[in-house]
Order: structure tokens, then sequence, then C-alpha cells
RNA sequence: GGCUAGGUAGCUCAGCUGGUUAGAGCACGUGACUCAUAAUCACGGGGUCGGGGGUUCGAGUCCCCCCCUCGCCA
């Protein structure tokens, strides 16, 4: 058994994710979950709300809430579409949380005590009606070289020139709209990355397993221009972690609090320490999976994320873990994924264009979209969604393949032989040949989940699906059971336990249809089928299973079109 | 403008370090079956692998040039 680690990259607290976010992180990383929790390792996965940053405060604003208030609520929000699409978090926590305080702000001292702080004097835009200083994107102005009159001042959008933001004439704050701006003068923290550039090239040349688009990300920040640059990551916000030196406080610092960036990716660590609190656990119940010197050295790392987060997590979180010169664990795998388009365009949050989890969940229940997203997930290169393929992906895969074969085993052997699994006859030779075929399918499987290959896998278990109507079709059991009622009750028998591994096998994708069908079958036995001439006789004659409801209905051409209209649009 | 990744059957995509007649699923056609959600199973048609050069006994797979898409960065 071994011990895996399992984070996600965490979402960002204002508003509610599309399902681009979705398939880029949290589903395959709860796939990947509930695989190595099937296979009886010891799973700990944490997801986590990233709740700081100014994005926060304005949509907080926007809602009419104090901040605290605002992703507290939004949190609940985001946990509850997580449950609704079965995502199987151990802890799913909040950046926001006091853990998430200490230990940022214990990294940030150890940092200092590295030599790896450097104060730096920069001159910022403060809104004095605001109260506040202004990123460089909240300042709206004439553009110096174009004349547009909306150019933010990190870059005019109308001549893609880059702006200081000092540069744009008649300047005014895009949160109030006020021209009562002045600059002032102010103190921030770096963190030297330069100083740790190659440290982090040779951990990165370290890890030859991982897929080229990681790599190729992480090598290109490293080298590009002047190489890795150093890192502002204290912010003049109210909203955050309070800069502090450990427990102490950091003298010139007063008022300022970390960087989003900074803070986020410590969430991993302080949500699985809100996982230990949460279940009344003492510090070494989550040290023993972050720290290898308290038991983590057998612990294996994975990282599930989006292919903008790459960098943060090869380069600026190790660069925080390294510099900190404690042993914590650095990630071992990272698996990064592409983008999701949807019907010819990329799904938008700002403009509300595509679907959205709270309504794809009002559509259809989770396993639906569970099941396309993965089996289409942008793994080489952008994938598209379109709603004819979702439409034929369900129907074909999930109703045809997979629900009406459960329909017609259970149907067949309760109108044959009642509602209980028959005794009669015995495994002859398609029976034999069924087990190897179907034990050689499911070592397929197991090697694309373990690799991670997550639309190779589902493709794997679709064949698996697909392995139990090419028996029924050559065994026929509807015509043996005319002349020889004792075969057919064994080949009913057999189809039976098909349905049980099926449900097994089928978890990691799509849970609640496995769950009906294990209960269909009477039987609450997970036991992944390592051996499985011995699985295929678990449910013993006798035992009584039933006919579940059809597992997945079909999506019709009108609410096809339909939906196609309402989620085209502006999201209400 | 720089960089990454792509451009393969009507659609969504596989094709590892170059090697027999280029694959899968869907869609389409034919047949079989009738237990089942008009479901299933078998067989079949369909691609000059973006364009053009080159290396090689041999290239979708390597090299060069060009065109196009997407994203990141400046």
């Amino acid at each position: 058994m071994a011990r895996i680690l399992i984070t996600s990259a965490i979402p960002y607290i204002n508003g509610i994710k599309h399902l681009g976010n979705l398939v880029g992180s949290q589903l395959p990383a709860d796939l990947f979950a509930r695989y190595m929790r099937a296979r009886g390792h010891e799973v700990m996965f944490i997801c986590a709300t990233d709740e700081h940053g100014t994005p926060a405060e304005l949509a907080a604003a926007k809602a009419g809430k104090p901040v605290e208030a605002y992703c507290a609520d939004m949190h609940a929000v985001q946990a509850e579409l997580a449950r609704g699409f079965r995502l199987s978090f151990d802890h799913f926590g909040r950046s926001s949380s006091q853990r998430n305080h200490r230990l940022t702000q214990h990294f940030a001292g150890k940092l200092d005590e590295a030599g790896l702080i450097a104060e730096v004097s920069e001159k910022q835009v403060f809104s004095i009606d605001d109260n506040r200083f202004l990123p460089d994107r909240y300042i709206t102005g004439t553009c110096p070289n174009c004349g547009y009159d909306a150019a933010r001042g990190d870059q005019c959008e109308n001549c893609t020139k880059q702006l200081d933001p000092t540069d744009l004439i008649n300047p005014r704050s895009s949160i109030s709209g006020s021209t009562n701006l002045e600059v002032r003068e102010t103190k921030h923290l770096f963190l030297r990355q330069r100083s740790l550039r190659d440290k982090l090239e040779a951990w990165i040349d370290s890890k030859t397993d991982w897929p080229i688009l990681t790599t190729s990300i992480a090598k290109k920040w490293l080298n590009d221009g002047d190489g890795l640059q150093d890192r502002g990551i204290t912010r003049d916000l109210h909203w955050g972690i309070p800069v502090r030196k450990g427990d102490q406080p950091w003298p010139g610092m007063e008022g300022k609090v970390f960087y989003v960036w900074f803070d986020a990716p410590i969430e991993y660590i302080a949500g699985t320490a809100e996982w230990a609190d949460a279940n009344g656990l003492p510090d070494a119940a989550w040290e023993r999976w972050w720290r290898t010197d308290k038991g983590a050295q057998d612990v294996t790392y994975y990282q599930f994320m989006g292919k903008d987060n790459v960098p943060f997590h090869t380069l600026s979180f190790p660069a925080t873990i390294l510099g900190s010169g404690e042993p914590w664990k650095l990630v071992d795998y990272l698996k990064s994924f592409n983008y999701l388009n949807y019907d010819g365009g990329q799904f938008s949050t700002s403009q509300g264009r595509g679907i959205f989890m709270d309504m794809a969940l009002s559509i259809l229940p989770a396993d639906y979209w569970r099941w396309w997203l993965l089996s289409h997930a942008p793994e080489s290169s952008d994938s598209e969604f379109t709603w004819e393929n979702f439409q034929s992906s369900v129907n074909k895969d999930l109703a045809d393949v997979l629900g009406n074969l459960v329909s017609r085993v259970t149907k067949f052997a309760t109108a044959k032989f009642g509602t209980t699994i028959p005794a009669g006859g015995s495994f002859g030779p398609q029976e034999t040949a069924l087990i190897a075929d179907l034990g050689a399918r499911i070592r397929d499987y197991e090697s694309c989940m373990e690799a991670m290959e997550v639309r190779k896998a589902a493709a794997e278990l679709r064949a698996i699906w697909v392995i139990g109507n090419e028996y029924l079709q050559s065994a026929a059991p509807w015509t043996v059971v005319k002349t020889d009622p004792d075969r057919a009750q064994a080949m009913v028998r057999l189809s039976l336990n098909l349905i049980r591994i099926y449900a097994i096998l089928s978890q990691p994708f799509i849970p609640d249809a496995a769950a009906s069908m294990m209960a269909a079958m009477g039987s609450d036995d997970w036991t992944w089928p390592s051996d499985l001439p011995e699985a295929m006789r678990i449910l013993q004659p006798g035992q009584t299973f039933s006919v579940p409801e059809n597992l997945f209905r079909k999506i019709t051409d009108e609410e096809r079109t339909d939906w196609q209209q309402r989620f085209s649009g502006i999201r209400a």
C-alpha cells in the first residue's frame, strides 16, 4: 500500500466555475484519488478556495457584503457544487483560514532568515477616494501612444503597448471612477527567486517523466530574457494575510498583506492541517503528509492544474519550499491540462459564455458530465465541447452500452429465474474466454489510470463495458434457456457478477451509477478485482438482486437544441 | 513580434524512439439477433495524414521554408 498526496489547483473564490475549470484540475484529480483509494492505497486529497486579492474585494463590494462574509458564502456555494459533482476531497479548505495565515507567515519568516527576502521601495498610484493603492490594471486613462481613452495602467488594449500607470493621461480609478489619485512611495517584499534559479533548474531537470507541457513552460520562465525574476510577494491591500515574520511583526510592513499568489499554494499544506483540525487530530496527522522528517518520506505527491498555473507550481511555490530550508514535501508529479473550448470559442467567466457548474447540475446529474468531461479531457491539446458530441457520447456510451447492459441482464434474469442469483450450470469455455479477455482489458485500464492518461482510461473502460454486450450476444442465453436452462443460469450468474465488477471499475468515473449497480446486485464488496476469476464468483447462488431504475436516460434532440440556445448567450 | 502546442476519415480524437495494406469512437451502409433504454453484435464504405522542398532503402513520424488555429509572454 502506497501513500498518495493529491492536490487540485484551488479555484478562485469569485463566482462559480465553468466546466473548463472543472476538467482542468479538480475532476481529473478526483478521478485519480478515487482510483487510488479503490486500489487500497492511503490517499489524502486536498482542495480549497483561493480567497485573497483585489477581485474578491471588488466582487464582495458589488454583492454589497463585507469581503469576509462574501468569501464565506461563496466557499459554501463552491463546496456544495463540489459535493454535487461528487468531488471526493478529504478536505475542501480556505486560503483565508488561520492555518494558512500562520503557515504563510511562517514561510515568509524562514525565507527572510535564509536571506531570500529583499525590501524594495516602489512608487504606486494611491486613490484617495477609494482609500487604497490601485493595482496597475485597475487604473484607466487615455493611452499616450494611440489616444485610446480606456487604456489600462498595465497595457493599452487598443494598441497593445505596455504601459506604466503614470504614463496614462487623465488617469482614474476603475473601481470608483475617481480622478483624485496620487503617486505614493511604498515598500514591498520580494522573494529573491534569482538566487534559487540553479537549484530550481536542477530540480526540474531531475523530473524526466513530466509531460513536455509542464517542463517546457518551466524552462521558458527559467531561461527567457533575463531569466527567472524576483517576485513581489506583498501588496497594499486590506484583504489578505497580514505580513508578519513568523509570529513576529515585520517592521515597516504594517497594514500590508501577502500577495495572493504567495499564500495560495501554501494552502495545500494548510488545507491538510485544516483537515486534521476538522477531524480532531493532532498536528502529527497532517505533518506525516508534508514533512519528510515527520513521516512523509514515503509519500508520493501529485498535483493537478490547468496549464496557466504551471509556472507558479514549478517555480514560485517550489522556490518557497526550497528556500525555507525546511524538509517540506515537493511535488513528485505534476499533471497539467490544456483548455476546453466551448462550441467554437472559449469558455469565458467574464462573458458568461459556456456551461457553469451550477447550471450543468440543474440539467443533468453529475455522472453525465463527469463521463463526458473525463473522456474528452484536454490532455495533449485544447479540446472542444459541442452539444452534439455531448449528446451522442452520453446516449451511446452511458445509456446504450452500459445502462442498457445492466437493464437487459437484470430484466432477463428476473423474468426467467426470479430475483435470486441462479444456481444452475457451471462456467464453460465461453466464460473462461470472457474472463481472460476482461482480465487483459482491466490490466490496460489500470496502467492508463496509473499513468493519469485520462482519455485512454475512459476508452479502456468503455471497451470493458462492450465486452459484456459481446458476451451476451454470442452466448445468447435467451435462446439457450429454451433447450438448456441450467446453462442459461450459469450465463446469467456470470452476467450479474460482471455488473458488480463494472461497478467497481466504473466508480472513479461515474460514482453514482456505480453505487446503483452495486446496490442492485445486493453487494457492498468494493474490493478491486485483482483476482478476476475469484471476483467473478463473489455473487453466490441464492443471493438476491434487483432491477435498478434505468441508470442513464437519453438526451433528446429537443433538449440539445434548447440547451444550446440557453447557454450560448450571457449568463443571467 | 517571441515562444509553446496543434493542423490526421463528415465530427471528436489516437498514432512511442521513422518500417508491412494509417487507427478508435460517433455518424453512414449491409447483415444477424430479439433479452434489453428502437437497445446489442458482426461486417463494410470513407483519409494524396495543412502546403512545398529535403534526408533515407523507407516519413503522418526527422530537417528546412510557407500557410492556418489556439494559448502564453512581450
